[in-house]
RNA sequence: GCCGCGGUGGUGGAAUGGUAUACACGAAGGACUUAAAAUCCUUUGCCUUCGGGCUUGCGGGUUCGAGUCCCGCCCGCGGUACCA
């Protein structure tokens, strides 16, 4: 027998995998079933793969392998998303253009992904920075802009300075840049968006339906953030203008006792008398100078100034203040609120500090102010003494109110003032008009002599001639182009579409191969993404959907996370914390095999979980068990014991991948491995079998013995064992026996045996008979196969 | 605060309401070896007066039987937050 050596096995059955096109799909209709298999693509950046980012790569590769094997057509693509800020930085720092490092770092994450025996279909391969896909991404917004769903407007935007470009809402986390860790500042600017909002009900509503993480559903459905409530207009005493609030709590109307506008509310100037002016104007000027975190501080103290304005209460007639302050937000419902302050939090603490009036309108005064619970109204003219939730759509009717939805996501702004990513394929004329640049004249393509440096406008701003468009050719008037380019999530919001046919030039994405495909069964990446890539992907799949452009409204039928892999430390993988495992160093020592199969077997997929050095070799030596085993085939006939073993590991294993448990599945073959290993023979079906359910974990071991025994083609592609229950019954079986919930015994009875033979053997053990003796049995309970259980009056 | 997830040996973890601690790492002892590595074998939750007793974050409950189900807490992780 050889000795196992991985170096000299992987690197071949890659190879020979790859002649063969073993792992190649069309798109032809077949009357087989289909598996897609997906991975959340990943951005090739220079620092290469880890051995986190494999975790995900592997687990959706045993599941292709896998579906393969039980004989379903599989996509089990790959590609990259290669636009994005890191290439450009590169450019910035090196003068290496951009397209020329991502060129470089995709090689290597094509080298990586071969090494570790991944089964991507390579014919299908896509690149985000390329023209050929770009030129798409720019049909994509041209498709939103004629359906009305894509438009500029004015208005505050999240600016991330370090990076010197706006950013979306959802890039935006705890105040700062999702990217960089720069705190963003808000800038006035005209920008694209791209109306997800109209989508919004639709976005929560269908969640129900998939097979997602209830934590990814609850993060999207939190994100949306639905919330429905009435919108109410106060009269301005002495003036025709009304200000519209917004509120959830209508029924608190009769406590209303001032009102609040944000400080960038339109009606504000218009609203300030000229005492208060100059105290508005400083108040204003203070918060725009604060930035998107500081203002969303909950626990520091409340600001404000009165405007001088009166509104009326459209309830009690009463007239009441209306202020300005920053505790109310300008983009959400209506920027302006009828404040509570007996039944709001916040509405109490200012009212507190600015000595404004606290009217009590539900609860008796044995309940404490703040009091934000529903309940019986107090003090509300004709609803006093009425529940607060019936009472409140009358009174909502009752002041010309109207109830309303709103919503916290907002529209998703896509422009960006970067270099790499896709031109906007917009041109305006001198007066700024809007001009769509025809399909037919997609790609607009990068320029490739363009100066990077950062000025906080587009570095294509500078790239004079490109700008230039004469759409009706050298007599036709002169155009500017758009200088921004789209967010790097547009480009990832639409790029499973294009996997079956990603070089076709006629259409982004084809009907027919969709219909063969589609919807993705798995899909499988990161958390991280929840409240933006997983958002924006069904947000375009449902704008095409209406357009009758694919066929299903949810893109991603199953979702699974994959857990983060932390440093040996258990702390997160960092270059600088220098605890990054290196995927080469672990295969050239125990190869791809055991890495895989370690990855596998450290815990629950989507689980964190911290890497253990050692723990690998554990994994090492079973491989080298199972390449031993080979040695023992030889016997014609597989005994009891064998047959059992064989077709338990069988079923479990199925169901275990089945379940993306891989970790059980692992374990259950080591099991299998460490009973044949005692036998002195086994059949070379058994061992067939062994190899078969080990091919999708660990493939170039398992193809490597498969061949060795003689066995035709290629294990990867063999078909999936199947396992007889038959099997699985066993003649004689142990029975704990319980008294009074404690074990006291074990009898073993024939697996056929009735209750009351199973009762009569165990009564016949002399320990039980002790426990027995002189004491009243009060019930008797046995579980066929499991567990005989007595209950004792004592 | 709100939402989601979790808490089991020295470590990673296993367990359709049915013998808790599978599988693996580590550790200890032994075999082989001049020696070491590798390999193989044994032991390995805690306490014990060696009869047994205790043990899945804490306290209750349901049940013949609870890591698992129910109620009330504590702790950790992730997300989110002046969203009216």
């Amino acid at each position: 027998m050889k000795n196992y050596d991985h170096r000299e096995i992987e690197s071949a059955w890659q190879k020979r995998w790859d002649d063969a096109h073993l792992f190649e799909v069309d798109n032809t209709p077949s009357t087989r079933e289909k598996a897609y298999i997906l991975d959340m693509f990943p951005y090739p950046s220079g620092a290469g793969l880890h051995v986190g980012h494999l975790l995900n790569y592997t687990g959706s590769d045993i599941l292709a392998r896998f579906e393969r094997m039980r004989g379903k057509d599989v996509l089990h693509p790959m590609g990259w998303d290669a636009f994005g800020l890191p290439a450009e930085n590169y450019a910035v720092k090196t003068n290496v253009h951009p397209a020329i490092s991502t060129e470089k770092n995709t090689l290597e994450y094509k080298r990586q992904f071969k090494q570790v025996g991944t089964s991507y279909d390579w014919t299908k391969e896509i690149n985000t920075s390329s023209p050929e896909y770009y030129r798409w991404t720019q049909w994509c917004f041209a498709f939103l802009y004629k359906k009305g769903l894509a438009y500029r407007k004015d208005g505050l935007v999240n600016w991330c300075p370090k990076d010197q470009t706006v950013l979306a809402n959802e890039q935006v986390v705890g105040g700062k840049c999702d990217r960089c860790g720069s705190e963003v500042v808000q800038r006035s600017l005209r920008q694209w968006y791209f109306k997800i909002t109209d989508y919004a009900d639709r976005l929560i509503a269908d969640l129900d339906d998939l097979d997602w993480p209830e934590k990814i559903k609850s993060m999207q459905r939190n994100w949306i953030g639905r919330s429905e409530g009435a919108a109410l207009w106060f009269a301005i005493d002495g003036s025709e203008e009304k200000v519209e609030v917004f509120t959830t709590r209508a029924d608190t109307l009769f406590g209303a006792t001032y009102l609040v506008v944000a400080p960038e509310h339109p009606l504000v100037t218009i609203l300030t008398s000229d005492i208060q002016e100059a105290a508005v104007a400083a108040y204003i000027e203070e918060t725009s100078r604060k930035t998107e975190l500081e203002r969303t501080f909950t626990d520091r103290e409340k600001t404000g100034v009165f405007t001088g304005a009166y509104a009326i209460n459209p309830a009690t007639g009463e007239k009441i203040p209306v202020w300005v302050a920053d505790y109310v937000l300008s983009n959400y419902g209506t920027g302006a609120i009828m404040a509570v302050p007996a039944h709001d939090e916040r509405d109490y603490a200012f009212a507190q500090k600015f000595n404004l009036p606290i009217v009590r309108v539900l609860g008796d005064d044995s309940d404490e102010l703040p009091l934000t619970s529903k309940g019986v109204l107090s003090n509300s003219g004709v609803y006093t003494g009425k529940d607060s939730e019936a009472a409140m759509k009358d009174i909502v009717a009752s002041v010309g109110g109207e109830r309303r939805v709103t919503y916290r996501i907002r529209d998703w702004l896509v422009s960006r003032q970067r270099f790499w990513g896709a031109p906007i394929p917009i041109a305006y004329d001198e007066e700024g008009a809007e001009y769509l640049v025809p399909d037919s004249e997609l790609p607009i393509t990068l320029p490739m002599n363009v100066d990077f440096s950062p000025t906080g406008k587009s570095p294509l701003v500078s790239a004079l001639e490109w700008k230039q468009y004469r759409p009706d050719g050298e007599n036709g008037p002169t155009l500017t182009r758009e200088t921004d380019t789209l967010d790097g999530f547009v480009c990832s919001s639409w790029y499973f579409l294009r996997f079956p046919t990603p070089h076709d030039d006629t259409q982004p994405f084809d009907q027919t191969a969709l219909k063969k495909w589609f919807p993705v069964d798995t899909y499988i990446g990161g958390a991280e993404h929840a409240v933006m890539h997983l958002l924006y992907a069904r947000f375009l799949t449902k704008v095409f959907f209406d357009a009758k452009l694919v066929p299903f409204h949810e893109p991603f039928k199953t979702l699974k996370n994959q857990g983060m892999i932390l440093g040996p430390d258990h702390n997160k993988m960092s270059k600088s914390k220098g605890n990054v495992i290196n995927p080469d160093d672990v295969i050239a020592e125990f190869g791809a095999d055991s890495l895989r199969a370690y990855e596998m077997f450290m815990g629950p997929f989507d689980q964190e979980k911290p890497w253990n050095t050692t723990g690998i070799v554990g994994v090492r030596r079973f491989m080298e068990k199972v390449w031993k085993l080979q040695e023992k085939v030889g016997s014609t006939k597989a005994g009891p014991d064998e047959l059992r073993a064989i077709h338990f590991a069988t079923k479990k294993v199925t169901e275990d991948i089945q379940g993306c448990r891989f970790n059980t599945a692992v374990s259950t073959l080591m099991e299998l491995v460490n009973t044949l290993s005692q036998q002195e023979t086994i059949q070379k079906d058994t061992f067939a079998t062994l190899l078969k359910l080990l091919s999708p974990i660990a493939p170039h071991i398992t193809e490597e013995l498969w061949s060795l025994i003689g066995q035709d083609g290629f294990c990867s592609v063999a078909a999936w064992p199947t396992y007889d229950e038959a099997y699985l019954v066993v003649s004689e079986v142990s029975y704990p026996v319980q008294i009074n919930g404690k074990v006291r015994a074990n009898i073993t009875v024939s697996s056929t045996a009735t209750e009351d033979e199973v009762r009569a053997a165990a009564e016949a053990n002399p320990t039980i008979q002790s426990y027995l003796k002189d004491q009243e049995i009060r019930k008797v309970v046995v579980i066929p196969g499991k567990i005989i259980s007595y209950a004792l009056n004592s």
